[in-house]
RNA sequence: GCUCCGAUAGUGUAGCACGGCCAAUCAUGCAGGACUCUCACUCCUGCGACUGGGGUUCGAAUCCCCAUCGGAGCACCA
């Protein structure tokens, strides 16, 4: 009826025909369904072959016809990017490739104070954007642009569109909450003007003095009542080249307002958190004669494995020093989890499939762990790694040298372990022996256990068929003259042997078999691992 | 207190603007199986959802109202 609306009207008549016809089909079997639909409407034939694609990936964004896309991605560098802050970079990014236009990165760093800026921050956002292959068209640094928001502050206070209010803090909470004009809104022009050039000569205090945007004080909205975008920071601001150059600073509506339009920015994704900012930055607008971005929002994300969890908050622990630095592999910045070898590509589809709603949402990282492991699979070596070792004396047998494949359907060569008549098994297999079980050493032979402790077995071959046939259970183990390995997880630290070979693995992500994939850090002292996922 | 959002399987999503192609997509997860000298990969099979209640309509996941739950703003933070 879709695709006759002039049936509509008789809708009433048409139901029960239909309601007939389809019992008559559901009577039938497929086959007949066929012959019948080949007679009728050989047609729709193909169409039952084609399978349904929904299209993949980010819904397509409002473009007008002509309009070259400038997205951008805007943080406050109190910190390194976290899994949170991926979020905006790989989706802004992403429409960005697909609609062919710029990506833009804007340090929000207007505040000295409280949420202050870190001067290693900078470099760490550029060095992860372009890790994750989303390298800005353009950088801009808020705090080199007060002139900028100055002349526009002034415009305008001149223009009668702002005031500077010296009410303090609870007084005007009251007016504003009764709806009522704080006195300070009614100065002139001129009175503005000369208060503000007071402020930016650090005539006044911190607290003493801000600048307010009028908007409509009465307002069903309380939020949106005449918010300040201007206040007085005595701190000096951490970069070098602004340090102590200012004392008056813009506030993010503020400072956003100026720069989304100065920039040219033609769509903003941003967290619902700044939903009312379009509305309040919707008057600056107005008042300049400017047309506002097209915005989207999207909710909370918050990852099942790391709970909550805010920058401050971790920079105090790694202080204390509960985390080794900020690439601790507990941690959920992107300099950790590329230290432990989730690959970008693993992120951007994780963040692109999580897509952008307005619901908060709670995900777990199995999905990120699962997009990487097929990734990395292939191209990983395996490795034997023993933790909890137990050593193990065999009887019955001569040295002889190990030769596993280094992957089990790549054709890229056996490693090499020389055993003699000890090797290390784990004690979480020790656990699970009795005497007289029949256990396979992979890639080795197989043996009978004979005492447990302490632990030994003896030779009883090395056919794989017999393992096959009688289902005995492989384990696998480290030889005796084996390197320290000691693996950093997020859900623990795990010591034990491993192969020598794996020393000519650093820096690549190896599996260590029946344990899970890890990237070796380092290989010094010892073998340090970082651990990836299962 | 005032204001604004949102709600689809365990989790995350598609579908909702324009009501019938939805007996609701895909991924992950879980269960079973095949392959395998790893608990990896791959392949097959299965499990599993429209928050609740009203209304509009021939027909509602889709439109309207109410309720419930969740989130956010009302900062001289971003």
């Amino acid at each position: 009826m879709g695709e006759c609306p002039n049936l509509r009207p008789r809708a009433k008549e048409i139901a029960p025909v239909i309601e007939k016809i389809l019992k008559d089909v559901s009577e039938g079997d497929p086959k007949s369904w066929r012959r019948q639909l080949e007679a009728l409407a050989p047609e729709l034939i193909e169409e039952l072959n084609v399978k349904k694609e929904p299209e993949k990936g980010l819904k397509p964004l409002d473009v007008e016809e002509g309009e070259k896309v400038v997205m951008r991605f805007a943080p406050n560098p109190n910190g390194p990017p976290t899994l949170g802050s991926t979020r905006g970079i790989v989706v802004n990014s992403e429409y960005v490739k697909k609609y062919g236009g710029s990506f833009i990165i804007r340090f929000d760093d207007t505040d000295p104070q409280t949420k202050r800026p870190m001067l290693e921050a900078y470099g760490w956002y550029l060095e992860d954007c372009r890790w994750l292959d989303a390298v800005p068209d353009k950088v801009v640094i808020a705090s080199d642009r007060l002139p900028v928001y100055y002349k526009y502050a002034e415009k305008l206070l001149g223009l009668g569109h702002a005031y500077v209010c010296f009410c303090k803090g609870e007084d005007f909470k009251k007016y504003k909450d009764s709806k009522e004009p704080c006195p300070h809104r009614g100065q002139t022009a001129e009175e503005n003007l000369k208060y503000w050039k007071k402020m930016l000569a650090g005539e006044y205090e911190e607290k003493e003095a801000v600048v307010r945007i009028k908007t409509d004080i009465k307002h069903k909205d309380p939020a949106l009542r005449d918010y300040g975008v201007f206040r007085i920071v005595k701190t000096p601001h951490p970069r070098p080249e602004v340090a102590d150059r200012y004392v008056v600073w813009p506030l993010l509506d503020f400072e956003g307002a100026i720069e989304d339009h100065e920039l040219g920015m033609t769509h903003i994704i941003r967290g619902k958190d700044l939903m009312d900012s379009e509305k309040r930055q919707g008057y600056i607008y107005d008042y300049l004669g400017w047309k506002y971005p097209k915005t989207t929002h999207w909710g909370r994300i918050k990852i099942h494995e790391f709970g909550k969890f805010s920058t401050s908050g971790l920079r105090r622990a790694i202080e204390e020093g509960e985390y080794s630095g900020w690439d601790d592999p507990r941690l959920p910045t992107l300099r950790a989890l590329r230290r432990r070898g989730i690959l970008p590509q693993a992120i951007r589809k994780f963040m692109i499939d999580m897509g952008v709603g307005e619901t908060d949402v709670s995900i777990s990282l199995d999905t990120l762990y699962a997009e990487n492991r097929k990734l990395v699979d292939i191209s990983s070596n395996r490795y034997f790694f023993v933790w909890n070792p137990v050593e193990l004396e065999i009887l019955g047998t001569s040295p002889r040298t190990a030769r596993p494949p280094l992957h089990p359907t790549e054709d890229r060569g056996c490693r090499e372990i020389e055993v003699g008549t000890k090797l290390y098994v784990c004690q979480e297999d020790v656990d699970n022996l009795k005497v007289g079980d029949s256990i396979r050493l992979k890639d080795l032979y197989n043996i009978e256990i004979t005492s447990i402790t302490p632990l030994q077995g003896r030779y009883i071959g090395a056919s794989v068929e017999v393992v096959r046939k009688e289902r005995i259970r492989i384990i696998h183990w480290a030889p005796i003259d084996g390197v320290h390995v000691t693996v950093l997880a997020p859900h623990g630290k795990f010591e034990g042997i491993g192969e020598p070979q794996v020393a000519g693995e650093l820096d690549h992500l190896v599996q260590f078999e029946r344990f899970g994939f890890c990237r070796i850090d380092s290989v010094d002292n010892g073998i340090f691992a970082y651990f990836a996922h299962k």
